[in-house]
DNA sequence: GCCGTTTTCGGCCCGACTGTTTTCAGTCG
């Protein structure tokens, strides 16, 4: 059976709810959803790895039951426990699990007490005002509920929002912050500062000279909807478009184990402490503490020293294999915005871009750029106005013109060219000879099987005028899933011939993904961190590109335009 | 249910906030 990793985790969710109804051993509980954070993880299906028969119990948090539970989900589209614990409890018992400060507990008290089965008998009770009459809920209780479903119909469960919106909410906010005079220092943690693709709430910390002042000052913020709680040390709101923003005040020589600890992973965070315990110390959001004497917490690498670590950045804070590399001082370097010496990835006018050559090169000057690709779409691609090849022969010539009469930046004469569906490319090799780049992208034809989509994409890879496979997997965040077809073939295939890999920093394309870009890189190929920009503004992209890069592991010395020109274009020339 | 420098049994990360209590359980991150 196809079952997705999004569907193995969500079943070891659901078991995990379940049995916590019945009051299962907390700790095989939390087995159940470790291995579904690690599936979620995963670079590749769980289907590939069985049919490459990998064992999953290498997976940490995996053992010999769970990998056989996944086995059996695979063939059967079954989990025995799953289907069995769900004999014993009403179907619409896991969606109440959904809704906020509703856990097993009180699930179990309302099933017992009021027969409540699903989100209807929920909604029914709380509006006739039975909810509040059973011993440990109370009239709060009762209305928060009724608010949590509202905003549950509303919404979906699926609130989490694409990084770049939220790097604009949380800027704001922060200058808000900073605004008032009690503020020493603000940082935004949790996912954010790990810039993952997609963040489900903000985590802001801050160092102040009064606590009650600045959290005051916090849920006055004018985009606040509503207040969750409001202590003394830590505040949660509800802005006015949907996102969380938790708010915790720190005492200054805690401002490092508190970023650090608020960073998370959540994973991350407790192999760490573990690791800590071990070492007989113990670690919290105030500091490292051997007994009750505290050892480090003033900032980040202290705390790392602490536990004999290197400095692990917050993009790799996953639990997928940092803490060892960390200990084995064998973290990788990662590939900094700051190292890339261009772009490689444009458009302009002459097809879908909203700027001209000129304005392109113009910003990508200002930008520091040693070179911009201009790499327009290719005449398949009608939508987007696409060259053909007289067109194309022109636009060579403006691209020339612009050359001789600017400095300071190379711009280089290439083109995005649709892989069509039996793998030839949109244009002939005579005109692709006369370019300096050529990044190859499908565009239609996404529903292919796999192994014909597979075979089309090294097929094209073929051509000696092949560089840079464009978004290779043509996923959009939150629209569309990546189109089928096998990347480990394909990665094999590319390093043979010398092709490479775009990261298209586009933020609602980000592709590669995290998890691919790992993968790609293990399997030995080269990326090319690219913005795909359609105007001057998003020739900005590239740090969202480069996250998602150091996200993935991704080391300087493998992204090619981290080079200068002159030994870039090397890489370039067509293998003949 | 997982895991192993306490290694095949016996542990398993840690604290804040809320609401309902009158000392704490439940939930969340």
């Amino acid at each position: 059976m196809d079952v997705s990793n999004a569907e193995v985790a969500q079943a070891f969710e659901d078991i995990a709810i379940l049995l916590e109804l019945e009051n299962a051993n907390p700790f095989r509980i939390r087995a159940y959803q470790n291995a579904a954070r690690v599936i979620n993880g995963l670079s590749q299906p769980v289907t590939d790895l069985l049919a490459k028969a990998v064992d999953l119990s290498e997976y940490r948090g995996i053992g010999k039951d769970l990998s056989k539970k996944i086995m059996g989900y695979v063939k059967t589209g079954h989990i025995p426990l799953l289907d069995e614990l769900s004999k014993h409890h009403p179907k619409g018992i896991i969606e109440l699990a959904r809704i906020e400060n509703l856990g097993p507990k009180r699930i179990q008290i309302l099933h017992d007490k009021l027969g409540i089965t699903s989100l209807k008998d929920l909604k029914s009770s709380a509006e006739k005002g039975q909810i509040k009459k059973v011993k440990g809920f109370g009239e709060k209780t009762e209305k928060k509920i009724l608010k949590a479903i509202k905003e549950l119909t509303a919404i979906r469960k699926e609130s989490r929002v694409p990084l770049h919106l939220v790097d604009q909410i949380a800027r704001q906010l922060v200058l808000y912050l900073k605004k008032s005079k009690e503020v020493r220092q603000v940082e935004v943690a949790g996912s954010y500062r790990r810039r993952k693709e997609t963040v489900g709430d903000l985590d802001i910390l801050v160092t102040c000279n009064n606590s009650k002042n600045i959290i005051d000052h916090f849920v006055a913020y004018e985009n606040v909807k509503n207040i969750i709680s409001k202590g003394s040390t830590r505040s949660s709101v509800v802005l006015r478009d949907g996102l969380h923003v938790d708010l915790r005040v720190l005492k200054e020589e805690s401002f490092g184990s508190g970023l650090y600890y608020f960073t998370g992973s959540k994973a991350h965070n407790i192999e760490v402490r573990k690791i800590a315990k071990k070492m007989g110390l113990k670690i919290n959001e105030y500091g490292v503490f051997k007994g009750s004497k505290k050892i480090a917490g003033v900032n980040e690498e202290e705390v790392f020293k602490a536990i004999h670590l290197d400095y692990i950045p917050p993009e790799l804070r996953e639990n997928r294999g940092e803490i060892k590399a960390a200990s084995e001082h064998c973290l990788p370097n990662l590939i900094t915005v700051t190292d890339l010496r261009g772009d490689l990835h444009a458009h302009t006018t002459a097809t879908d871009g909203k700027n001209t050559i000129l304005e392109m090169a113009e910003k990508a000057r200002e930008l520091g750029h040693n070179y911009l690709a201009i790499t327009d779409h290719s005449q398949h691609v009608h939508v987007a106005n696409g060259l053909d090849v007289e067109r194309l022969k022109k636009h060579i010539k403006d691209i020339d013109r612009i050359n001789e009469k600017i400095s300071g930046i190379k711009i280089l004469k290439g083109i995005e060219v649709d892989i069509l569906e039996d793998g030839s490319l949109d244009l002939p090799n005579s005109i692709l000879a006369e370019l300096d780049i050529r990044i190859c992208s499908i565009h239609y034809k996404l529903k292919m099987n796999k192994k014909d989509m597979t075979e089309r994409i090294i097929r094209a890879m073929d051509n000696p005028y092949f560089n840079i496979l464009g978004h290779p997997t043509g996923r959009l965040i939150f629209k569309r899933a990546p189109y089928e077809f096998d990347l480990e073939k394909v990665v094999k295939a590319a390093v043979e011939r010398g092709k490479f890999f775009e990261i298209n920093c586009r933020p609602d394309r980000l592709d590669l993904s995290a998890e691919h870009c790992q993968m790609v890189q293990e399997l030995g190929a080269k990326f090319a961190i690219s913005t795909d920009a359609h105007s001057t503004m998003e020739l900005n992209f590239l740090n969202f590109g480069t996250d998602q890069a150091r996200r993935g592991w991704v080391e300087k010395k493998n992204v090619i335009n981290s080079l200068m020109w002159k030994e870039l274009r090397k890489l370039l020339s067509p293998n003949l």
